[in-house]
DNA sequence: AAATCCGATTGCATGTTGCAACCAGTTGGT
DNA sequence: ACCAACTGGTTGCAACATGCAATCGGATTT
């Protein structure tokens, strides 16, 4: 019953799978926000997704093969969601897409040193970055870089030196 | 009576500008192909977008600064439509959207090959890719390097392969 | 036993899309 | 001068997707 794809250019099919507004967003908040239930991944960004919209991101992204779905032994409801390899393999994309959203739309400069720091560290440490999510979400070895630390502590220099800011000019 | 965006994240921006099935497609069209008409455009590419939705998108990425429209001096209805610096710096985005399709979708041989070299490129071939098409829409010096040739060339010989392939199991 | 948390589902209003038909102005051929 | 073809769209309509608030029954916590 799916219906084919309009093409078979790989931009085109790429279109169709992640082309609308919430699908990359789910996949960004759990490979930066490392995000893995329903409830984090509901509450804990600010753009606000509705419950159905979640759930039905969720399924399709499941049957897409970019995210697989286990049950949570510690709470019978709760699934977690994990990364695929296919999904981690987006990190290039979703680098790309932080890069230029950074230079060409009014990004906060908040929300943009981890995009800066991900572009400036290249494909060296998007790999870094992919092997660390393999061993997260595959149970891969743990890699001895960690980006996810990196892109944290850049995160929160800004939060503080914002803060200071406030201070300053409040 | 533009309504604010649900976030100032970077890649949430890019989602909310370019997140839909249409706008990377005629960016795409625009780039790769060189369709600068509105006919070129409806019926050029295999995905056969609605004249509606057509203009409906080219409305709204002249209105982002994405594309520009002039009068064609050769016909007095006709637009030419041109990329910007903006969208010139979408390729890194569109080269990193073929290498993850050409990799993980079902994107037919033929139409993979550019994606394939542009990905082996890398940042050289884009950047030289970029000053090409400032040249071509922006009215900039011509580089030497023809990357739209090395393009269309592989596009050339995969088609010509193909058509060996098929003449020899037809 | 009561309150809260869990991953959804339902109903409804609105927005987006695909499709075919249609439009008036422009152009080139005869 | 005439006409057919072409230009960049617009209109109407049906189907589908999305956003939002309210709600659900089961599981867990208090």
């Amino acid at each position: 019953m799916e219906r084919q794809p309009r093409s078979g250019c790989p931009i085109n099919l790429t279109l169709e799978l992640l082309g609308d507004r919430w699908s990359l967003i789910v996949l960004r908040d759990v490979m930066f926000g490392n995000r893995r239930h329903f409830r984090e991944l509901l509450g804990g960004s600010e753009e606000g997704i509705a419950s159905n919209v979640l759930a039905d991101r969720l399924r399709r992204l499941v049957e897409a093969g970019l995210l697989t779905r286990r049950d949570d032994p510690s709470h019978k409801q709760k699934g977690i969601y994990s990364l695929t390899e296919p999904s981690i393999q987006l990190v290039p994309l979703l680098a790309a897409m932080g890069a230029w959203g950074r230079r060409h739309t009014p990004a906060s400069e908040e929300l943009s040193v981890r995009a800066e720091l991900l572009e400036g560290g290249g494909q060296a440490m998007w790999e870094a970055f992919m092997q660390e999510l393999r061993s997260l979400h595959l149970g891969a070895p743990a890699p001895t870089r960690s980006v996810t630390s990196e892109l944290r502590a850049a995160f929160e220099a800004a939060k503080a030196k914002k803060g200071m800011t406030e201070a300053a000019t409040g």
